[in-house]
DNA sequence: TCAGCTGATGTCAGTGACTGCAATCAGCTA
DNA sequence: TAGCTGATTGCAGTCACTGACATCAGCTGA
């Protein structure tokens, strides 16, 4: 990431990156299939703690809330990371190359989260719809919570969004003001 | 598509493809910028189609209907072309690399739906919401629709997916049975 | 009819990502 | 210390993609 940052992803090559590792342009090949991959390297124990956190929710808990839970409970790991995350993701939002393979990462997060669902018993098309509800949530969290002035907990931005995706999908919250007996007031941001 | 199809993604070169087309691999390369976009091509209309769906939904929609709305619209452009949908799909799902850029393309869609609900004065977050809820409902109902024995309409699937994505995150849905003060019975189908 | 302009296409050479294959190396074991 | 094994390296090759420049087709105005 710093030879990324240093002089841009596609100013750097993998014969440099290799370098800098002490290793070869051939070695790095095989941790990595390709020059992207480096930068996702810490996805699968990610998926890993979500696919747990989703496997031990309470039996009784809704598809959806045991997203929830999960995604709340992995959400405190990233707290300390925050300025190693928004240097990250500054330069994932800044090339439409690794945006796609971040997306990428996360449709496989959400089919893992489905295929965990459906193994608790959820039914399709149920599973896939919670899991993919959580991605959205999950990724749009992530974004308020790096720009979040007021720097709250990225649980705590997990949890408004589900809020707001519930009243969205019911329907409601066209407009910016909504008393509704919610824990916490909905939030509202610029662009 | 064709070539794709005969040898296989990697194996068809761009200088096949061009070749195929009676032009020079130089010149492919000023009309698509990679070798993947070939296969997007028809993406940039479909993009349009939906936002002036959105952008023309009755002023008092709510933001998800207006996005449902626009989706049930568009769908039934699909319906003369399920055989091809179907072998791109295929040949789609079947490339981790076309996958990716079929994500990035289904983002962009998505960015493009909430941009035009912020202009209907649809506040954040709930315009990226309803956006992001539209394209997962897209994606799955698409999946849907080209696997369906019973052959149904696109469009037939999208709503049925709204519902279900509303009893989804409305917490219900856990268990094929779930007496509930619901409106409607939830819906369930096979993987 | 033709010089001149313009946009599309072609030629050519080069860079760098990625792969297959064979050689080498490091650490361990009998 | 010979031999085995897994990791690393060297090398050669393919192919996606790019920049610079030449060429061409069709149009325009004199």
């Amino acid at each position: 990431m710093a030879l990324y940052r240093e002089r841009g992803f596609e100013k750097t090559t993998v014969e440099d990156i290799a370098a800098r590792a002490g290793l070869t342009e051939r070695t790095f090949f095989r941790y990595f299939a390709d020059k992207r991959e480096v930068l996702f390297w810490g996805a699968k124990p990610l998926q890993d703690l979500l696919v747990d956190g989703v496997a031990s929710a309470p039996a009784k808990a809704t598809p959806i809330d045991a997203v929830a839970q999960s995604l709340v409970a992995v959400a405190a790991g990233f707290e300390e990371r925050r300025d190693f995350s928004r240097q990250r993701q500054a330069l994932i939002t800044a090339h439409a190359e690794l945006m796609e393979r971040e997306l990428a990462k996360l449709a496989s997060l959400g089919a893992a989260i489905a295929a965990t669902l459906r193994r608790r018993g959820v039914p399709e098309p149920a599973a896939t719809l919670a899991a993919e509800t959580g991605i959205t949530v999950f990724k749009l969290a992530f974004e308020h919570w790096l720009r979040d002035a007021k720097r709250r907990a990225f649980a705590h931005h997990i949890r408004a969004l589900f809020e707001e995706i519930r009243a969205v999908t019911a329907g409601k919250a066209t407009r910016p003001a909504r008393p509704r007996p919610a824990p916490r007031a909905t939030r509202r941001r610029r662009t």
